[in-house]
DNA sequence: GGCACTCATCGAATTTTTCGATGGCAGGTA
DNA sequence: TACCTGCCATCGAAAAATTCGATGAGTGCC
């Protein structure tokens, strides 16, 4: 044993246990016994603390090991740090009924239309005291999981870099919404039938190009937008009892399909819905259960 | 590394230290290098950590080690932890001389009269700086010194449930307090003359019951007090020049005894007094050096 | 596509810890 | 007093844990 001081931090938590099973029996062959591990074990620990404390700790008195008055101090700040260990070996439990947590979710238009509602009803059933928050993706929804805005995003964002997890809920492509009397509503759409057409765009700006459109781009066409609209809201009212098609998700539109028309577009534009999470929480039980909440609301 | 769970106990400080540099850093090799080990040392030692907390506490995002939440968690712990370890190699040192603390001590009528006087005198003497607070003890004393309202607790209190620990400061008896001129004031009292008298009861209320009081009634007796006082107070005052007989502790008599008489009682009741703390404060070298002077001041 | 950097992992070297055995010391007993 | 017994310190050997140096795989940045 190094004489001066054995570096300290080398003691661990066995050791500190020693200490108090010492300290409870009274003797070290006792409490070798207790702790399966042989004498000169404890003699041996013993012996390290003795080197880092620079104290006895324990002197013999009438056949028992007493304590000294500073193992007693050491004992009492040992048997708060034994008790903090146990807290932190405490597994990552998450109850949603008692839960108080807050669930942010980064998401766009679609995914706040189609899946936001059924999701956050679920959560609060389930865990009535969490709180949700919903806020724009955009286009850098990665950043916000990144800067622990958000703890989940929802959309149509292919699997990306390293850091980031990621599960595929559906697949989705784009379809054609126009009025139900719609000259077109009843036939099938052709590529020049539709480029034709009276379109309207969404542009969601940030520099965000619809998978349709790369399509219909990388084919060599393009369109030229009658109306110019910077997100689906109001899509439907704009479109109703007018010659006006917009070219939206599938699902949106029959979201909206109650007097709208419904039709396949030549460009579907197909792509993925998935749910992104960064990697520093996939471990974490609360996120964990909200992604396989995600993961079920979507799937049905 | 075993899979499941590697012993947690035998995780030890510098692992709680390295835990923190690596968070602080945001690299396993730099923290190797501030550590002066090797990287592979510090994979070693997360890994090790990793298994036993059940988490990756770490996720490469972007370039960087990030931090889980539970790893968060983990570190709030390890920094308290790593300050105790400071702490325990820093000696408790008390100074007397320039300490400015509070000692706050609960007791009763009984000690308040026959001890703190002159321990607040010792006290004072020895730390001018530090300042005394007498409260009540009544039947609660243990609460007191559990909820921290109390350093320590004088009175007799036999010793108690765990949590605790006491010191027997010495043994007490009960006597009878009469005027000096009292006819019976020079004769050993027997039973029936004891029972005869006119009896001062001393009654504290909440349900606390005096020794004398619990012998006389097993023996199958009782008295009927003339005089009934919520405390010894004044109990000279009220005996002297009459025929009232009070029965005290005979220490509180003999306070008393200028123109009182102290006579043997009957029912003796004998009880210890006793230094009572909690076992918080059992290695603080404040609280140490209180219950030093209480028992030198008790035994002289 | 290449380069630089980071962490995981492997076998070997080193250090720490444990074991089993022995010796000294103190207390209790004949 | 002399012996006996139980307890802890210590020693060399064995086992286990940790560290090292080297290598490989994955990622970010040019």
């Amino acid at each position: 044993m190094a004489q001066p001081t054995p570096d300290p931090s080398s003691i661990d938590f066995a050791a500190l246990n020693l200490l108090r099973v010492v300290h409870e029996l009274g003797s070290f062959t006792a409490a070798a016994e207790k702790l399966n591990v042989n004498q000169s074990a404890v003699s041996y620990t013993i012996a390290k603390l003795r080197a880092c404390f620079h104290d006895p700790l324990f002197v013999r008195e009438g056949g028992r090991q007493v304590s000294t008055d500073r193992c007693e101090e050491i004992l009492a700040r040992s048997l708060q740090i034994l008790g903090m260990l146990d807290e932190m070996l405490q597994p990552d439990a998450f109850d949603p009924g008692s839960a108080t947590q807050n669930v942010t979710i980064a998401c766009n238009y679609y995914e706040r239309v189609l899946l936001i509602p059924a999701l956050v009803n679920e959560i609060r059933r389930a865990a009535p005291g969490m709180t949700v928050k919903v806020i724009n993706a955009l286009g850098d929804g990665h950043l916000r999981l990144l800067n622990r805005e958000a703890d989940v995003l929802i959309g149509p964002f292919a699997r990306s870099e390293s850091g980031f997890h990621s599960r595929r809920l559906y697949a989705e492509e784009y379809a054609c919404l126009m009025d139900a009397a719609h000259p077109l509503a009843d036939t099938a759409l052709d590529i020049e039938g539709y480029l034709g057409l009276n379109h309207v765009l969404i542009d969601y700006g940030g520099g965000w190009q619809s998978a349709y459109l790369r399509e219909l781009e990388a084919a060599g066409h393009r369109i030229d937008p009658v109306v110019v609209a910077p997100s689906p809201a109001g899509l439907a009212t704009l479109i109703v009892e007018s010659d006006l098609v917009a070219t939206v998700p599938r699902r949106l539109g029959e979201w909206n399909a109650d007097r709208l028309k419904v039709a396949d577009c030549p460009f579907p534009g197909r792509f993925d819905v998935s749910l992104v999470w960064a990697a520093h929480t996939n471990a974490s039980a609360m996120h964990r259960w909200v992604r396989e909440l995600v993961w079920r609301v979507a799937r049905r």
